[in-house]
DNA sequence: GCGACAG
DNA sequence: ATCTTGTCGC
């Protein structure tokens, strides 16, 4: 990989780049493990933690977890939120004694201005499933589900579906769901479901942003 | 020109 | 993201 982008317009270029890379084809077999990815900051901008915790898909039990301090490497840009916290991400997935079969991002993946967020980056860079799971509205054209759980309503980009505004629980403000890499609309949709059976985020984000704050308490003192 | 704008 | 009390409700 080249050197990291240090302006807006590299940043941007290196998206354009890799979105050809981006495979909206559901990956065939089921995950069995899925991972939840996190970053919590202190002092601003000066340091955080990021979290990677894999669930058992079916039990959503935990079976691995890591973490890494660092730094941001990129200020936040709208759009270009990815740069700010992949490095440590990729450092965080690389401490696993096991190979997640699905990645859960905190963010957008195909729901993004030029339809290359935080998850399709982590999904084409790592080769592995990847989906974003956003609490809120980035871009796109979208209308409220209804008041359900499992109620879904198309996230569109010039008439084009990239995702989906998802209720995961009765009466709850919906989550905006895309696909990052190796799947689907649809899949990203079904799984985001499946990981949220009680609350209204899936068990994978809730995990790891435990896990951020754990070890961000643990090293305040 | 005026908003909108993941974490 | 983070700064922050009490409060309503399962």
């Amino acid at each position: 990989m080249t050197a990291w982008p240090t302006t807006v317009a590299e940043a941007e270029a290196e998206q354009d780049r890799l979105r050809p890379l981006v495979d909206l084809t559901d990956a065939g077999p089921p995950p069995r493990t899925v991972a939840g990815l996190d970053v919590a900051y202190a002092d601003g901008d000066e340091r955080l933690v990021a979290a990677v915790v894999v669930l058992d898909a079916g039990t959503l039990a935990p079976v691995d977890q890591a973490i890494t301090i660092g730094r941001p490497a990129f200020p936040y840009v709208p759009g270009l939120f990815a740069f700010r916290e992949i490095p440590a991400l990729l450092d965080a997935l690389d401490r696993l004694t096991v190979r997640p079969d699905l990645l859960v991002c905190d963010g957008h993946g195909l729901a993004h201005p030029r339809r290359f967020g935080l998850a399709c980056h982590l999904g084409v860079l790592t080769g592995l499933p990847a989906l974003g799971v956003g609490k809120t509205h980035l871009t796109g054209d979208w209308t409220m589900p209804g008041e359900r759980r499992g109620d879904a309503s198309p996230i569109t980009l010039d008439g084009v579906t990239v995702g989906a505004v998802l209720r995961t629980q009765d009466r709850v403000r919906p989550v905006f769901v895309s696909p990052g890499h190796r799947c689907s609309v649809a899949g990203a949709t079904a799984q985001v479901l499946a990981l949220a059976p009680r609350f209204r985020l899936p068990e994978t984000t809730r995990a790891a942003d435990h896990a951020c704050r754990a070890a961000l308490a643990e090293r305040t003192r």
